[in-house]
DNA sequence: CTGTTAGCGCTTTCAG
DNA sequence: CTGAAAGCGCTAACAG
């Protein structure tokens, strides 16, 4: 039986853990001073915090982030979320995004929304429980209640820059979709290609906004017949851009080039000209977008627009990050750019 | 000026958070009560369960997970480590493992390793400070220091199913890898192949397991030849299972088949072979692993080992919450298997 | 089965 | 610039 039950009525619950008290009492000072010290925050005496340095090290603490949460009402989670986890580009931008927060000190918290209003919304709710310092969110398309939501906390929005109602004003870092969709378009102009269709699936927000630089290209060029676009709500693959492929050449022969909505569309449908000797360029041109892995190895090399999507993943965790310090960024908008990539389909 | 400053010596914090107490006072019973009525504890009579419940849907009330992780010392955190997110199959793990935890209302913290022990030890003990409820975490190459801290929390390993030194007992979803990559090997021999090479590259443990697979199948037929072995510790890509392919081919075209230990390395192989005409698999056959997507497109279709990726995620978030919960696990090792699947490269 | 009462470990007023 | 003390919102002993 236990000898020393020197203090019987009181119930400890002592986990053993090192304390910011059990460094303050050995760097002889406050709580409140060390608490001060170990932050950064000023107006505390250099020597304190060298001695409150020292005493935390020494005593290998380590902060509990539940405890500052509950106490400051601000975790260190940094929530972010993507519409697919089977779509390299916005895992690369989780990437980024990730690694830069992790660098200050931040936690992601991921969620996946599938293009799904209500996902992203219920998502919304159970991050936002968790107190996150912030928000990092793909796309303008939300509910409302997403929206209201939202504004809790410090965001920026993910690839796209303007809000479609221009309502809120926000932040954003992305690039100009209908702009690269255009450029794309009029490159294709350029090599002396006139009837060049759009195929696209998936058929999110961004999409939608290459399809329209697609279209005013071609309508400045007076090249645009609407029965050149081929749509399809699926999920974007390389076996279904392969299937929109054959579809798009067996009903319309008559089309000089085709612009893919994404690399794994245009992918697919070089395959499948392969697969049935059809040429490419010469035959028909292709090109796609993003410049995803392979696209520079693909039978003929793909023509495409690469999108900065690592350097939009770190760009806008920076710019949260400096939101979260109370900062005001240089631009709510910023605008990355894009880059053509002439390689030999096109 | 306020009028009212009934209560000057009170300093309050208030949040405006509906909090437990307030459920609580609503339901006409004391937090502990509330408490155990809203997490299911049983030892609360029916009514008051009831009652509870009614008032925390009224008053809207979201627990805060970070007071909850204070008091009990435990969080709704579930870490997930794996080694890169630019590899789909580790993607694949992660979101199957996402989506079973999310639904038992646990969140992913991830933490992307790099095939870095030092780096996987350091994220290890960030993301420990967080006291996850469970740990998942990819292969069984850790320093001495990361396995004692595995070893604080309920802990399931991903893919890799023994532990090499086969010491600690611990807990584990995957398949048999060295099998699979004899038993590929194996329909390589029975289609008649004979010199048959095995191309790898960044030579993680599990890519060395199903190298001895291959050796052990090709020594079983005395086919096996050191000179066979193609090892590169660069990280694994299309463009290199090109660059690859070619070295191979020039330096040794007495080959009849290349065990590309990963898809992404076949398919690149398959798209040099296209661009050099050489012929698949008239000329040499091709095989892969892991069937990544794209690799049914590919010309001609891959031959590969599915591996149940998604259903691993899953299975091992499943043990874990059952871990959690302090269940016993059926079986600590739980093999999935895989599945040869036959296609035209060989 | 239910309520009381201490905390969990930290930040933040408020005074000094 | 520093310290005391009051919580943040919840769970867990303990006693009834």
């Amino acid at each position: 039986m236990p000898a020393d039950r020197s203090l019987p009525a009181l119930r400890r619950r002592a986990t053993g853990r090192v304390t910011l008290s059990d460094v303050a009492r050995a760097a002889g000072v406050s709580t409140s001073t060390a608490s001060r010290a170990l932050r950064g925050e000023r107006a505390v005496a250099p020597e304190l915090i060298a001695q409150v340095q020292t005493a935390a090290q020494r005593l290998a603490y380590v902060p509990d982030p539940a405890a500052r949460a509950l106490a400051s009402r601000r975790s260190d989670h940094v929530a972010v979320l993507i519409p697919l986890l089977s779509n390299t580009l916005f895992v690369d931008l989780l990437e980024a995004a990730q690694k830069t927060l992790r660098a200050q000190g931040y936690q992601t918290l991921m969620g996946v929304t599938h293009y799904d209003r209500q996902e992203e919304e219920q998502l919304l709710r159970e991050l936002l429980q968790h107190r996150p310092a912030g928000l990092l969110v793909t796309g303008r398309d939300h509910s409302p209640a997403s929206i209201d939501l939202m504004a809790r906390v410090p965001c920026v929005h993910l690839m796209d820059l303007a809000e479609p109602g221009g309502a809120v004003p926000s932040y954003s870092v992305g690039f100009d979709q209908a702009e690269a969709g255009a450029e794309l378009t009029r490159h294709l102009l350029r090599q002396g290609y006139r009837r060049v269709a759009f195929a696209a699936a998936q058929l999110d927000a961004r999409v939608l906004q290459r399809m329209s630089g697609w279209r005013s290209a071609l309508q400045a060029a007076g090249a645009y017949d609407p029965t050149l676009e081929w749509l399809n709500p699926a999920a974007s693959s390389l076996a279904l851009g392969g299937q929109m492929f054959e579809q798009i050449v067996q009903q319309r022969p008559a089309i000089d080039a085709i612009f893919f909505c994404n690399d794994d569309l245009a992918q697919g449908a070089l395959l499948s000209a392969l697969r049935r000797g059809i040429r490419v360029p010469e035959q028909v041109a292709i090109v796609g977008f993003n410049d995803l892995t392979g696209s520079d190895q693909t039978l003929p090399a793909l023509t495409t627009v690469r999108t900065p999507r690592a350097r939009i993943g770190e760009a806008a965790a920076q710019m949260l990050l400096g939101l979260i310090k109370g900062q005001q960024p240089e631009q709510a908008q910023l605008d990355l750019g894009f880059e053509l990539v002439v390689r030999a389909s096109a």
